[in-house]
DNA sequence: GCAACCGTTCGCCTTCCGCA
DNA sequence: TGCGGAAGGCGAACGGTTGC
């Protein structure tokens, strides 16, 4: 065995078998009672024919690599986000799905969705259907997604409707303020060249695009503000529930 | 509200045991 | 015989409970 019962396969530590019981107690433990976890009741509840001395050294083993971390000196150790990972790709027992279940799931995205906000909702209504707790189904960050197709629709009192449409279906709509009414054939104008040269590209690299590419152009101050305005977010993530 | 007590858990040190 | 892992003992720290 290597020293201290660790491996390290391309710069990540791998763990032996007893330090991933000891994790996997401690985590199912902690999801469990939501206290910090402390050696002498794993080893007492989860029978691992190991002294309470013996895993209280494996948890500082496991509290030194990250996977594990104790609030204060003298209470239990509870699991990191390193350790939740850990536990979720390698040491959960994964459960395969009943003939029943997998027919009532796809009951459940059976009728047609168009939109992918839709299909967050009623995923997190399925995830909550069969885990039987809430579920939480966290959207990508509008930054990280690919532009794909803009629309711009003139509204009353110098506002402008923007739809923006993201290479994975998402939709975000958003109100802008203008100072100044453009007329119908200049906003086509610019939607035009948007949808022309912005498609496919990041949303993130696109305020730098537009202020590289376009601002130095002939397009004016105006134009600039109204397209900063549109590849602007408040970078809110969407939660869906 | 505060002090005393108790239970739990920790780290550190030492001892024991198996193996090469 | 030396080394490493497992286990036990001890004191310290902290939270909770109880009595004044």
């Amino acid at each position: 065995m290597p020293k201290g019962g660790l491996y390290s396969l391309d710069g990540v530590t791998m763990l032996d078998e007893r330090k991933k019981r000891i994790l996997r107690a401690v985590v199912h433990n902690y999801i469990a009672t939501a206290l910090p976890v402390g050696s002498r009741s794993i080893a007492k509840k989860y029978k691992l024919g190991l002294s309470p001395a013996t895993v209280r050294n494996c948890m500082a083993d496991l509290e030194e690599l990250g996977y594990l971390v104790h609030p204060h000196t003298s209470a239990g150790r509870i699991p990191t986000d390193k350790g939740y990972r850990f536990y979720v790709d390698s040491l959960m027992e994964r459960e395969d799905l009943s003939l029943k279940d997998k027919t009532k799931i796809k009951k459940e995205y059976s009728h047609r969705m168009n939109r992918i906000d839709q299909i967050m909702e009623e995923t997190s209504q399925v995830l909550s259907l069969f885990s039987r707790y809430t579920g939480l189904i966290l959207a990508p960050k509008l930054e990280k997604s690919i532009f794909h197709h803009l629309e711009l629709v003139s509204l009353e009192n110098g506002r402008i409707l923007s739809i923006l449409i993201t290479g994975s279906g998402l939709v975000k709509n958003k109100i802008i303020e203008v100072e100044e009414i453009l007329p119908e054939e200049r906003l086509e104008e610019i939607l035009n060249l948007i949808n022309d040269r912005l498609s496919n590209l990041p949303l993130k690299s696109i305020k730098e695009f537009i202020s590289d590419q376009l601002k130095i152009k002939t397009y004016s101050v105006k134009i600039w503000k109204l397209m900063n305005q549109i590849f602007t977010w408040d970078g809110v993530e969407e939660l869906y529930l």
